[in-house]
DNA sequence: AGTTACGTTTACGTTAACGTAAGGTCGAAG
DNA sequence: CTTCGACCTTACGTTAACGTAAACGTAACT
């Protein structure tokens, strides 16, 4: 978590406001993701760091952006779909028609995953009865063996 | 589900044993897959049709193959999973051995169907958390517009 | 013979989300 | 000045599971 204020090196004599400040390297590092996968999020319009010559430069609603990201890919969105939350959800354009396809995206993905929950269930009960029928040659097997 | 015999065009009088033989089509449309699929399972070794001249004959050992390779996707397994479990359930090679291994690839993949029930009802809250703050920020933007 | 239906092989195309070079820039350290 | 180390861009490679198209064989019907 390293932070940094305006400037970093040696200057704390500048009580401007506390404007935190990560290079790409620290990003990576606080989220576990690789630095191409940052770039590839910008490239893909989910995040908008700023640039101090060619480098980037993250804030800290970058790293809200991100943390909205990798929650929507542990909710199985898509970059895309992401993206499309993301700015719904973005302060500039919060007007109410704006919140509501927000709300109304997130309640189809609801459901989707709620589906995919049911399909789990369907899918441990699928694996338990697999095992059953493998014990139960396992079984008959060795008995056999005994007959023998 | 067209069960064929034999020979299946008008040779009744042959009493051998009832051997199902389907066609490729018969197959696709009986487990609502594509031909494309079913010659690309075969390509990956999950069926071993015979041939009659170049067509592809299926027997119903091939469905009940084919039945586990569906199984296994819905299970999430990918094919090469599939192949690796279907191999090691195949009767020419029912060792104990074998099938203990099999039992034990199976639990493998029920801890890893566990871990994404708990992770999709981590996804759940998440959501329902997120469609909260929606609705908050909805209706603090529909007070404030009264105020306005 | 011609057409239609169904089968075959070969092989390139597709999607997602990055991985992985390859080569270039830039500022600080020795 | 040279060498790092960290950053950058460009661009091709990767994986899974087929989709899709091309071009052709064969059998049955008309």
């Amino acid at each position: 978590m390293k932070k940094v204020t305006g400037k970093a090196r040696s200057t704390p004599d500048d009580a401007q406001a506390v404007v935190e400040r990560y290079t790409i390297r620290d990003l990576a590092e606080d989220f576990a993701v690789t630095t191409r996968a940052l770039r590839f999020y910008e490239e893909r319009g989910l995040l908008r760091p700023q640039r101090k010559g060619q480098s980037r430069v993250y804030s800290a609603a970058d790293r809200v952006r991100l943390t909205l990201v990798l929650r929507g890919k542990r909710l199985g969105f898509t970059l895309d779909e992401s993206a499309e939350l993301i700015a719904m959800y973005d302060p500039s354009g919060n007007n109410e028609g704006q919140l509501q396809a927000l709300i109304n995206k997130i309640q189809e993905k609801h459901q989707r995953i709620v589906a995919q929950k049911s399909e789990i269930e369907l899918m441990l009960s699928d694996l338990k009865e697999w095992e059953q029928r493998s014990r139960k040659a396992l079984r008959e097997l060795s008995r056999g063996n005994k007959q023998n």
